[in-house]
This record gives C-alpha cells, sequence and structure tokens, in this order.
DNA sequence: CCTCCTATTGGGAACGTTACCACAATGATT
DNA sequence: AATCATTGTGGTAACGTTCCCAATAGGAGG
C-alpha cells in the first residue's frame, strides 16, 4: 500500500495558502496572526490530520519531553507503583516516561542508561544497584538525574527521594512497645547491603535512644523473598523455648508473609502465638492471615515526588535535595496485644 | 555552571580531522575506511565522550526506536507483569518502551494515543478502553498498533494478543467437575461489558458442550474489586440452604479474594464448606488462607508475544493476527475435593 | 605517458520544526 | 506631509544525523 507520508506543517502551510512560518505562528497560538489565516490554517490541520512532529521539536528546542526511570522490577507491585506516581507527576510538566528494568543487574543498567543519553531524555529517575565499589558514576552522563531509595546516600552530589526508614522503623517498634512487646527478633536482607545496614542501624539507635541494649536483639536473614522468610522463621522456631512468644520484625512484607506460613506450617498460630510486623505495604499482606500489620512505604508518593525534584534539577537549581517521605503503620491482624498485665486467656 | 554542550559527530570529526562524512562512516561501521582513520575517530569518540542523539537519528531515519504501551493502570500487578514482558521483547528488538497509564478514561486515553503519535513511536500496543460504541478509532492514526486483552476483537483490521478466556475457564471448569463440584456461582464484572460476556458465554458454552442445562447458574455481578467481591458473596450467602456446599468462581483474583473473606465473616470455612475458584493469577493469591486455586492468565508471555506480533506489523506485514495465549489452572487451596464422599451422576 | 579503475574522502541535501530577521502595509503621531 | 510604531507575513538558518554523489589519489593496464 501506498502508505502516505505523514504530513508536515509545510503541507498545512500549502493548504492554507501561506508560508510556514505563519503556519508555525498559528500553531504555537502565537499572536499577530490574522484571524482568517488563523482559521484557514486550523482548517488545513484538520483536513489533513497534522500532528507535530515531537522528534522535529525536540532536535530545534534541545529539550525531547521524556523522561527516562530505571527501576529493578518493574513487575514488583512496589516498583510499580512508584512507577505510576512518576508517571502522573510527569504527565503533569507535559512529558512521557521511558521505563526499564535493571532485574539488579549492573550490566543492564548501564546498558540503559546509554540509551537514556543517546534518547536525550530530559532527564531520569533511577533506583541505582550498585552498592558501595561498584557505585555507577553517573557524573559523566551530563544528564540531570534523581536517585530513588535507600542507595541515594553513596551519590551525595545527587538529589534523591526515598523512604523514610527510620522514621518506618521507629513506627513500628513504638507500636510493638505499645502493645507490651520487648525486643523483637528480626528477618533482614543480606549482609553487606546497605538496605540491611539501614535497617539494623535504625533498630539499633531506636532502642539505644530508649536505654535499652539493643546487642541482645536476634537477627535471621533473609533475601527479600517469603521462601527466605520461611526459612529464616525456621530457624528462630528452632532455637525458641517452648510457650516463648515470638516477635517477629521482618524488613520486607513477602519475608513476614514466609514467617506467618511458617509457624503455622509448625503449629503455631498468628498473633496467638507469634506476632509479625512487616515492612513495605504490599497488597497482598491485605488479604493474607491474620492480615500483615505492616509499615507502609510511600511508594507512590516517592514516585511523584521524584518528578518534581527531577523538574527542579532541570530547571538547573543548582543545589541538591534529599527527600525522605514518611511511612506509614498500617494496623492490620498479625501483632498481638500483650499489654494486659493480667495473664488472660483472650478470645483467639 | 558552564553546561558545556553535549558533543556532536562534527566534534568528533574536527578531533580527529576528518570530515564528519567519514566519520559517520565510522560510527555506523561501514566499510572503505583506512585503519588509521577508524582508530582516530573511536580516539576522538572516547576523549569527548560522545553519544549519538537518537533524537536526530530519528528524524533523518523515520524511525524512532520508542514503542508505547497504554494500560488501563501500571499499578496493576497483572499490568505490570505485562509492561515487563512488553519491555523485555522490546530491549531484543532495540526500541525502548514509553509507558501512559489510560486509568480506565476514555478521554486519557485519548490523550495518551495523541501524545504517541506525536512522540512518532514506531508502533504500540494499547489495551483499548472503549468496549462498543465508544470505541475508539484507530485507522486514521496511521500507525502500527497491537491491541491486548478482551476488547481486541472490536478492531477486526487490527492485529491483537489476549488470553484464551474460553480456554482458561474450560480448564477450571474441567478442574471444578474432576473434583466432583456441580454448576458454579459466578462472580463477574459489571454487566454490559465485552469482558464480562466473553466469561459468562465461555461458562456457558462448556456446559451446553456436555449437554448440562446451564441456565440455572446463579450469577452475582461484582466490580473486579475485593469489596465487590464481598457484596457478591454475601448475596450468594443470603440465598444458600443451609449445609450446602458453595461452589464460586469468580471472574478475577481479587472478587475471588473478598469471596473468601467473606465466607470467613459469615462463619463459613474455605474450603471446608465453600470452595472458591478464581481467575487471573495474582501474588496476592498465593499466600491468603487458603492459598486460592485459580486459572493464571499468561501476563508476561502476553506483553512479550505482543512485541513481537507488533514487529511484524511494523515490519508492514498486511495480515492481522489473532493471538490468544493459553491460560493455565494453578491448583492450590481453595476448592475442596467433593469426589470421593459424593459419586456423581451425570445429568442430560 | 595516458587512461581507467578502485579505494578513500569530503560536500551537501534532507528529515520537520522554530526563532530570528527583514520587509511590506497600515495607521498614528509629529 | 513626513516619520514612526504596529501589525502581519515570508525567508532562512539551525538542531545532528545519514546517505548519495562528486572528487581526489594511487595503482594497474594499455
Amino acid at each position: 500500500m501506498a502508505a502516505k507520508r505523514r504530513p508536515t506543517i509545510i503541507d498545512v502551510a500549502r493548504q492554507a495558502g501561506v508560508s510556514k512560518s505563519t503556519a508555525a505562528r498559528v500553531l504555537s497560538g502565537g499572536a499577530n496572526v490574522s484571524p482568517k489565516v488563523i482559521e484557514a490554517v486550523k482548517l488545513a490541520v484538520g483536513e489533513l490530520g497534522y500532528q507535530r512532529n515531537n522528534l522535529a521539536v525536540s532536535m530545534r528546542s534541545g529539550r525531547s519531553g521524556l523522561i527516562g526511570i530505571v527501576v529493578p522490577d518493574i513487575s514488583n507491585p512496589f516498583w510499580a507503583e512508584v512507577v505510576r506516581g512518576a508517571q502522573d507527576a510527569s504527565m503533569k510538566i507535559k512529558s512521557s516516561l521511558l521505563i526499564f528494568s535493571s532485574d539488579w543487574s549492573l550490566e543492564r543498567e548501564r546498558s540503559h542508561l546509554q540509551a537514556l543519553v543517546q534518547t536525550r531524555v530530559d532527564g531520569f529517575l533511577i533506583n541505582a544497584i550498585g552498592d558501595d565499589a561498584e557505585a555507577l558514576d553517573f557524573a559523566n552522563l551530563g544528564c540531570p538525574a534523581v536517585l530513588l531509595g535507600t542507595t541515594a546516600d553513596l551519590y551525595p552530589g545527587r538529589s534523591s527521594v526515598g523512604s523514610d526508614i527510620a522514621h518506618g522503623v521507629h513506627a513500628a517498634l513504638d507500636y510493638l512497645g505499645q502493645r507490651g512487646h520487648g525486643l523483637p527478633k528480626l528477618i533482614t536482607g543480606p549482609q553487606r547491603r546497605l538496605a540491611r545496614a539501614k535497617f539494623v542501624t535504625a533498630v539499633n539507635r531506636y532502642f539505644i535512644d530508649r536505654d535499652i541494649d539493643p546487642t541482645e536483639i536476634e537477627i535471621e536473614d533473609g533475601d527479600y523473598t517469603v521462601e527466605g522468610g520461611k526459612r529464616a522463621m525456621g530457624r528462630f522456631l528452632a532455637k525458641a523455648r517452648k510457650g516463648e512468644h515470638l516477635t517477629i520484625f521482618a524488613a520486607n512484607d513477602l519475608m513476614a508473609l514466609g514467617a506467618i506460613l511458617q509457624a503455622r506450617e509448625a503449629g503455631l498460630d498468628c498473633p496467638k502465638d507469634v506476632s509479625v510486623m512487616g515492612f513495605d505495604g504490599i497488597v497482598a499482606g491485605e488479604f493474607c492471615v491474620p492480615p500483615l500489620t505492616t509499615v507502609a512505604k510511600p511508594a507512590r508518593p516517592i514516585g511523584e515526588e521524584a518528578i518534581t525534584v527531577l523538574d527542579a534539577v532541570m530547571s538547573d537549581t543548582p543545589d541538591v535535595l534529599k527527600r525522605r517521605l514518611p511511612c506509614q503503620l498500617i494496623e492490620r491482624g498479625s501483632v498481638k496485644d500483650l499489654s494486659k498485665p493480667i495473664k488472660l486467656a483472650k478470645t483467639g
């Protein structure tokens, strides 16, 4: 088939009987155009079905209206939510979102970054994979960037938006304390990672600030999966005293879910025999039994705020903005109330 | 700060002491270039940190390397998974993905579509919102498109990729039959929507093909949310006979989850008193109690396949491809096995 | 020595848009 | 009546790339 060429502004101008300068003026809503010309051009646009070629505009203006976002995995509900927030916010600044999943691979991350630069995005959001030495060097990219999440602290010169983990941990531990729980046992992420260090540090700090020695806190490592949570819980159960009420604080919801499942398999009931506090706020926690009490990270607001900050960075604001959005405790049903001093047979 | 301009191929050429034509030849790996020139140009590229400007390439070549995808909501786990599949597949054809959420709004859909056309995407994937009269007219867009999901049938001239709902319904009903269940009660989506019609039709067809009259099947409408599922289940429970084992087949997992929760609130146990079959395969169903038996739509393969088909369409293949990917039954724990105590007598 | 062929290189146009400048026509001001 | 500002319009360059064509050099063959 003939696959007829898309009409350009020149076609519009010819159809309207004016020069392309004049047509461009009409299209950009510029002043100083006679009413009859405006009408003629708009008519021509309608007849031809003219659609502005943003590629040409981008090249000419040096602004592509494209924003990149690189997350570990877009199919992960948390990151999907972040992307959603970013998308909503970028629509407001008339930009489109280009997404990439790095799959926690440094190599992919690098390749995505190159693609972004070559596409001439106006800026990008990224959850950087590299944790320390591997940390990627953004500086020479010469492109506005805002970091997402915890690893942002490794790049002091870059703006970032993440959740306030210390605040979330604080809220969770406050809640556990109110409900009469002592030192919780932690199920964390893999060792030697910044995310884990931040979580553990926040817990320790909380107790130190209250003159409580946190060194006795038991920790088992997971890998942020349900299976990892089950295994960690299995280890806790193996060394637990008979009849002891276990209080678990998991570093993410999937591991918390695993802990609950593992307890059930061991014949223990949550929240009667075991209390579990999660960290994330994924939807799955809403429907499990018992529904998971957790600390929700503000995923969507993180995405929105990141775009706002990026917009500021793109408008060559020189200062570095580091935003930490507060987490929110979501009380559901996986933590028992032990605060009643009298031992009683509660309605389970 | 000076914000120095990004180097162009002209800068590279100057640095290497050759013309831009020659530099371009080297960069495109073209033949007929002397070895020393190749080396000089590559050196210059390294020194200057030259990155090809894809905007210019796109304009010149008429191919942007951009693919759009419009889904109802990227934060919905199902669609996130589809997007992930599309992303992986588009990487293989060296394209980047531009995402948009339509939020089931026709107006937004239209605006996104315009943005896509103006960005000069090479093609796009879309889960069209319009169900009938509202159906969007893609034809005049003059841009390769592949439709995602059930509404694709409304556009006979367009290629599409979706799940084989009839196949999934078939698998689910086969399973229920094997486990000794009779006619299930249906919790469907809102009336007067194509998706609902497809679901109900598939159920009816299944029974008619087996000489079973499906007209007695009870249906309650939901809205694809947990709350909607709970309300629908509440209505079923209100009219259920005492001691009757209820067999529920929900048109999506969230409503199935709602049904389970509602049953529990009514003091009924799933799967002892109530059996629930879902449809979707979302992760939340994996961790609820009981874990949800469901039919998983092949979300990621749909995304991948859609890009493959789009690639074919973009290479001006004239034929229309309509792909239906098979669903997969995921047996977990929400359907009771009634086949042992009761001998099923075939009616008809 | 002249011609032809090949290998290598440079020049220029084109993709579609916008911004700037120049120009003409009109009306207002001196 | 001459000058000036205002309004409307058209021409052209530039963004960065690739592709086509022309041009040059050197060597081979007559």
